[in-house]
DNA sequence: GATTTCACGTA
DNA sequence: CGTACGTGAAATCC
């Protein structure tokens, strides 16, 4: 065994691991009953060798990562199956059946009878694999860790399943998507530092955060009948400006309608653009936009939120996915991805740490220029502001530029970016067909994939009856969405690329990434090393780009600051 | 009780 | 009639 070869482990907690090198003998078990032995074992294995180690799914990090054991390097199986076949849903018994050419869409399940008991019933039980070619469902449900002998079997078939997902991978890769190779390393190194981030969390200050917090909604209340006196309070801060006859419920849309009604404003619905557009025509609209604002804190981002989720250790902890929804952005949960703006504030690093924030300046068109090889706007990646050089090639101002070119990636094709539109047809003849390839191509059904090989599949929606005005619609919806994914996609690959070699350059550092924003960085790093975080941060995303780019004459590039609170980044 | 709609936060 | 996501409350559907 040498370095970077694959080797597959499953974990059993508190029973063992099961180990087996893809394609170089039998797997076996290690018997370590305590989580923290057994994990000694893949510790000491990934310092004297350091494999590639092969697991089903990002749970397996998890374990690993709980267990004190960190990992460099992975290939991700549930990762590797996305990428390939698209979707969310990576299971194993989904990824074997998929690589064997089984029928998936209603795999066999444990439990009462169904249409597959006859089946499951002959064979030999210990065969993880059943007559019908299906992996046992009752092994899948978690059968798997009965006995030492399950949990090896169990390494066995994850090691069969990565010879299979290399093989598709090197036929895709030899086709058409030469990228997919790097792309999933990348991404299942993603999954490693998702696994880092879910345990680790964010550091966040109790005290300033509660400070945040109570400039919207005001001090923590000391007992329920005050929170509810203190909600009574801001209702009727509102609805002082109505005549008090009837009972309106502010967090009732329809209400709100209602009573916006009762003095004279309608309106279609009650979203806050549309309010915010009239405010100065009644004094009700601002006291609602106002309340709006407390409400949205005290129910979504309030005390509440800091006490399911922050903890005693000053961390903030929410899950991570690598690769969720269609163009595999990663997403987090806990709010942690739509924290407002003002509330940053709170997010402080540790004694003796700083942050290193760095954000991808104007991403998506430089994304756009090197998937799509157009030399045009290549160049105009060389300056700092790409729109600059594009608003003086079409002959119209930087506003306008930009409108076009994010309207292009979107998929608007109405208002004053039609205009322009022309002009990048005209300009940038590559890059505009790209989008346009792109959007024929969803528009029909077709599936597309990313530059970095991700399938993005196109045939989930209804088709139903339509009309042929509802059908034109929906056409044009999925073209949208077809191009916008090729774009987002791509960066969130280019996104990935970088934050993983930040977490492998960082290490020597003690720098850790304790957040990840579609194009930003936030690195937790002792201050000392602070400058230092900054460079290697920048250093990352050219060796990314370099790595990463089909086109070296695409210029990227980051706006690094060292911080010590995440809302003196600029907003 | 589960699902959908509306609303709003981020990129 | 630009995109993607997560979350919470009310409305709606079983």
């Amino acid at each position: 065994m040498g370095p970077g070869d694959l080797v597959a482990v499953v974990v059993a907690p508190g029973v063992g691991l099961g180990i087996a090198g893809v394609g170089t003998g039998p797997p076996s078990f290690v018997d370590a009953p305590h989580p923290v032995a057994a994990l000694a074992t893949v510790a000491t294995v990934e310092r004297e060798i350091g494999p590639r180690w092969v697991m089903w799914s990002q749970a397996t990090a998890l374990d690993l990562v709980r267990g004190g054991t960190r990992v460099a390097r992975s290939w991700d199986v549930a990762a590797v199956h996305r990428l390939l076949f698209g979707g969310w849903r990576a299971d194993p018994g989904r990824v074997w059946g998929r690589l064997h050419e089984l029928q998936t869409d209603d795999l066999p399940a444990v439990g009462p009878v169904d249409l597959f008991s006859h089946i499951a019933d002959d064979g030999d039980p210990e065969d993880p694999v059943r007559a019908d070619g299906y992996l046992r469902p009752d092994w899948l449900a978690g059968d798997w860790m009965a006995d030492p002998a399950r949990i090896a079997r169990w390494a066995g078939v994850l090691a069969d399943v990565v010879q299979l997902q290399r093989g598709a991978v090197e036929v895709l890769a030899a086709s058409d998507r030469p990228a997919i190779v790097s792309t999933v390393r990348s991404e299942s190194a993603a999954e490693l530092l998702c696994a880092e981030l879910t345990v680790d969390g964010l550091p966040v200050d109790r005290a300033a955060a509660d400070a945040m917090v109570a400039t919207y909604v005001g001090p923590r209340p000391r007992s329920d009948r005050e929170a509810a006196e203190l909600r009574a309070a801001r209702d009727a801060d509102v609805l002082r400006h109505v005549p008090a006859t009837t009972a309106w419920d502010l967090r009732s849309p329809g209400q709100v309608k209602s009573l916006l009604r009762s003095v004279g404003i309608e309106v279609p619905d009650t979203r806050a653009w549309r309010l915010e557009a009239i405010r100065d025509q009644h004094p009700l609209v601002d006291a609602l936009l106002t309340w709006r604002k407390a409400e949205r804190v005290l129910t979504t981002f309030g005390y509440g939120w800091l006490d399911e989720h922050l903890g005693d250790d000053g961390r903030f902890r929410g899950e991570w996915s690598a690769s969720d929804g269609a163009a595999g952005r990663m997403t987090a949960s806990a709010g942690l991805h739509n924290m407002p703006t003002d509330l940053r504030g709170g997010v402080v690093a540790e004694a003796g740490h700083v942050f290193v924030r760095a954000d991808l300046g104007q991403i998506e068109p430089r994304v756009l220029a090197a998937v799509s090889g157009d030399i045009a706007l290549a160049r105009a990646t060389q300056a700092d502001d790409l729109y600059a050089p594009v608003a003086t090639e079409l002959g119209v101002d930087r506003a306008t530029a930009k409108v076009a070119v994010l309207g292009a990636m979107y998929g608007q094709t109405t208002g004053h970016g039609a205009q322009a539109l022309r002009g990048l047809q005209r300009t940038y003849p590559v890059a505009m067909e790209y989008l346009e390839a792109a959007d024929r191509t969803a528009q029909v059904g077709t599936d597309l994939r990313t530059y970095g090989g991700r399938l993005v599949r196109m045939g989930d929606g209804a088709i139903g009856d339509l009309t042929d005005r509802e059908a034109r619609s929906q056409a044009a919806a999925r073209g949208r969405y077809g191009r916008n994914a090729m774009v987002q996609g791509a960066a969130a690959e280019l996104f990935k690329v970088w934050a993983v070699t930040v977490r492998a350059r960082g290490h020597a550092l003690d720098a850790r990434i304790v957040l990840c924003l579609h194009d930003e960085l936030l690195v937790h790093v002792p201050e000392e090393h602070g400058d230092a975080a900054a460079t290697m941060v920048d250093d990352s995303l050219q060796e990314a780009a370099a790595r990463w780019s089909p086109m070296r004459a695409v210029r990227f590039l980051a706006e690094t600051t060292v911080i010590r609170s995440w809302a003196e980044a600029k907003p």
